[in-house]
DNA sequence: CCAGATATGTAGTGTTCACTACAGATGTGG
DNA sequence: CCACATCTGTAGTGAACACTACATATCTGG
């Protein structure tokens, strides 16, 4: 019983670049054939490490939040909720502008909406997106407990708030916005967690 | 010379329907069979009266502005710039989360990212949403100009800002958030236009 | 070096897509 | 009532889609 040959290409390299495919032309945009270009791979291969095309995002999506959840650690570790809204948004105008990527957030252009037979894939990234939102709230819970935040601060609405601000900046990069224009909004959107704030020294 | 046979649909009517469906799914998730049962028309009758799939887009993307720069008439039309902000975003929160429509804001439904014979359709939305920035834009620099919003404002960075804050609500609609979540996230976000007025009475 | 197991490349599969040819229906102008 | 123009319904069209059958290649265990 031998172990099989041994597949000749990097799956976490393969998913970087189907994740590039995926960001750039969303779930339905994204066609087979230009993922297995940019993987290096024929479609067998894709299908035979994947599943199917759902199966890759998938695994594109965990990749991504896998990532973007060592970022969120060091965000959340920042001193205030004033200081994580900052962290945060300011490093979302930067890391939606960064060239290496395509604009914009995966979480959003992989697909807001689609048709029907893909009716999990928005499902899919909302379900991530809320991840990303629990992990702020927990920070905004802590930063009330510890009289950082208001008593009549709202921690979930805090967080929902800050998340709903970071999607609209991966909109507005998808479509043409600059680095600058990104962190003029981000540098307005902190203001409402500083004006929840207690101390505004 | 006569006139031909004519209509036997009401265009704007059968528009609604077809909007709805690209609401709903996307540019790319609305099949045109789809399209034309929601209609209650067949192929030719739609091609005859739209051209293609993406001028039926246009025209419901029209129908769409032209009554939303209605609304947004009314929404520049309050007194000042944090109670515009207001009406906007709390307009937004219910509008989005009207059961008479789906969830979210077509601009964003419509599609952010699309595959690669549809690459103006993202385009052709994030137009349509600048026009809505300029709007308050506008309305802004008339509002610092009134001394409503102090010195240091940005009214540019401030219209961005709104119009990110209102997007991100509508991707949050449109995955389930309910009309009191939104209605919470318009209500911190306000914070951020009230702390750059002048008059906080 | 052989048997079993898994990967790869070629070349398709059926399905669904946007779109249309065509014939018949329904109107207007003369 | 006739010539003409436009609409409508039926029934497709070729193209593109996600996905796969199959023969071949490359590994491990014995």
């Amino acid at each position: 019983m031998g172990m099989g040959r041994p597949r000749e290409f990097d799956a976490e390299l393969a998913l970087d670049q189907a994740m590039e495919v995926f960001w750039r032309h969303g779930y339905e945009g994204a066609t087979i054939a230009q993922l297995t270009e940019a993987m290096g791979i024929n479609p067998p291969s894709l299908y035979a490490c994947f599943g199917n095309k759902e199966g890759l995002l998938k695994a594109a999506l965990d990749r991504y939040t896998k990532l973007r959840n060592i970022w969120m650690e060091e965000v959340v570790a920042a001193p205030t909720a004033r200081a994580v809204a900052e962290r945060m948004l300011m490093g979302i105008a930067d890391k939606q502008t960064d060239p290496a990527n395509p604009p914009g957030c995966l979480l959003v252009q992989g697909g807001i909406a689609c048709g029907s037979g893909s009716e999990n894939v928005p499902f899919e990234l909302a379900a991530r997106r809320a991840q990303n939102e629990d992990q702020l709230r927990d920070r905004f819970v802590r930063a009330k407990a510890e009289g950082d935040l208001k008593e009549s601060a709202d921690p979930a609405a805090l967080a929902r708030y800050v998340s709903a601000v970071s999607v609209g900046m991966g909109v507005m990069a998808s479509s043409g916005a600059d680095r600058e224009a990104l962190r003029q909004v981000a540098d307005v959107a902190v203001q409402a967690v500083e004006a929840q704030s207690t101390d505004k020294t």
